[in-house]
RNA sequence: GGCCCGUUCGUCUAGUGGUUAGGACAUCUGGUUUUCAUCCAGGCAACAGGAGUUCGAUUCUCCUACGGGCUACCA
């Protein structure tokens, strides 16, 4: 395996999704896997929709994922500037040499006109395509339609009859027909390029040698490779991955589970679990271990990777957070958990609560239920905890709380004191104790909680169910 | 419409011209825990359909169906 030079490249135009980090997840893990390297740049050619605040985002997020780039925006390189916006002096000499050769020609169909052209040539079972009236035009009809102060868009003229064919890495051998293709736009009106191009051009002149990218861009290829190819300029390699669709197989989108990475920070994903998941959809890892990226990397291999689109899994994305929570130190979960437990009462201890609950929780938002449970809500918030509270009547919970001051410092005697007096066990038993004293009916051993709760509050709280 | 990609349990997937088609997640059941959870054990569950090649096809070929992409002055 060569040393690869990946990249991502979004267009800074929304928040970065699962989709779109599996993608830049794989270039990363080529990378580190060939001992390459792994660059970002910035596609923001679309001055429309394209935002600072979104490509500062997407830096962020790679950040706080761990995918570091060894060239790009905020760190700079040898190909300066990674914002295509800044690059246009580079597509400049490019169009003057295209230019020059003939190899582009201006084209003033307007837009409203094409759309006309396109709508009729449906309508007539033909294919839509552009027919070229500009691509053969003399230099009297494109030097009078300049002269009419005319802004052209610059079109490719694409070789005639030809068969391009390129290997994916993934997908194997594939051959496209140029005359399925149009001569595609490579500058638009208000100069900027187009995708087609500056993506293209710049991969080339990036040293990139390898594009791994969404299906997608498939049928996009064949279009760039003959860019490439008429500038002299290095083909790298394809791959083409599978699409991540939603959990209904459509494109992944906010209706369909489709998360952005600045969800999945405030839900409390830790980047380890979504790379782990990732790395495993529509790519094969034979075992179930949690791995660092550099683990990953070492058992990613571009032949495990799938032909066919995967979907969204949620449950298998839990499953590795899961791994993860369970992987982690009491004080390392603790600083997760930090801004959740403001409301903790002062005498217990942060790392001993998160001691107590660790095992139960695998989002931020459970930790906040147990502590809600335990000691912000009062008893009885959950009905159905507060109606097997009065079920089992207010006997039960004075015979119990007299027990308890008893017998404090044994938990287990004291459950059996309990029993025997009340004449109960097992789920009868456990049960009402249980929501009585953390108001749910489930969490942690409760010889632990009422350890951590201290005899004064679990006495308070048998008071009130008796009372409830 | 044209070109292209794809289709194995609900989901992620392994796999081979002859397998009891394997694993994981989810789910269900049982065991442990005098409770829930955890944990352990077990169960359910798939080769899209049709032709062809072949002694034999889930595997190879073709067709159909279904899903998806591109066909933008979006990327």
């Amino acid at each position: 395996m060569p040393a690869y030079k990946s990249r991502f490249c979004p267009s800074p135009t929304g928040l970065l999704h699962l989709g779109n980090l599996r993608t830049a997840l794989l270039n990363v893990l080529l990378a580190i896997k060939s001992r390459g390297t792994f660059i970002l740049r910035i596609e923001d050619t679309d001055a429309e929709r394209s935002k600072t605040e979104f490509s500062e985002a997407v830096c962020d997020d790679l950040e706080w994922m761990g995918l570091d780039w060894q060239e790009g925006p905020r760190i700079g390189g040898s190909q300066d500037p990674y914002y295509q916006s800044e690059r246009n002096s580079i597509y400049e000499a490019f169009y003057e040499k295209l230019l020059e050769q003939d190899l582009i020609y201006p084209c003033f169909t307007s837009d409203e006109e094409l759309k006309i052209i396109r709508r009729n040539q449906m309508a007539a079972g033909k294919p839509p395509r552009y027919t070229g009236v500009w691509a053969n035009a003399s230099k009297e009809d494109v030097k009078k339609e300049l002269e009419k102060g005319a802004q052209p868009v610059y079109r490719f003229r694409l070789p005639k009859d030809k068969t391009i064919t390129f290997k994916d890495l993934v997908k194997g051998e594939q051959s496209f027909h140029t005359g399925d293709l149009d001569d595609f736009i490579v500058r638009k009106k208000d100069l900027s390029p187009t995708f087609m191009f500056a993506n293209a051009i710049d991969d080339s002149l990036m040293g990139v040698n390898v594009v791994l990218r969404g299906e997608d861009h498939l049928s996009n290829t064949p279009r760039q490779i003959a860019l490439l190819e008429a500038l002299n300029l290095e083909i790298p390699e394809f791959i083409h991955v599978a699409l991540f669709t939603g959990d209904d197989g459509a494109p992944l989108s906010k209706r369909n589970g489709s998360l952005s990475v600045k969800e999945l920070r405030e839900i409390g994903y830790f980047p380890q679990a979504v790379i782990n998941y990732l790395s495993r959809v529509g790519h094969t890892i034979p075992d179930n271990e949690l791995r660092d990226l550099e683990g990953l990397s070492s058992v990613f291999n571009v032949d495990n990777i799938s032909t066919s689109p995967s979907r969204i899994d949620h449950d298998q994305l839990a499953f590795w957070q899961k791994n993860v929570v369970e992987s982690k130190s009491t004080e390392e979960l603790s600083s997760w958990l930090e801004s959740h437990l403001k409301n903790l009462p002062k005498d217990i201890e942060k790392d001993i609560f998160v001691e107590l609950i660790k095992d139960n929780i695998v989002f931020p938002v459970e930790a906040v239920e147990y502590l809600d449970g335990l000691f912000i809500n009062p008893l009885g918030s959950i009905k159905e905890v507060k109606d097997l509270i009065k079920q089992s009547g207010s006997d039960f919970f004075k015979i119990s709380e007299k027990i308890v001051k008893d017998n404090w410092g044994d938990w287990s005697k004291i459950m059996k004191l309990i029993g025997e007096e009340t004449g109960t066990k097992g789920k009868g038993l456990f049960m009402p104790i249980r929501a009585s004293i953390t108001g749910q009916f489930s969490g942690p051993e409760l010889d632990q909680v009422t350890e951590v709760l201290g005899q004064e509050r679990v006495l308070k709280r048998l008071k009130e169910a008796a009372a409830l």
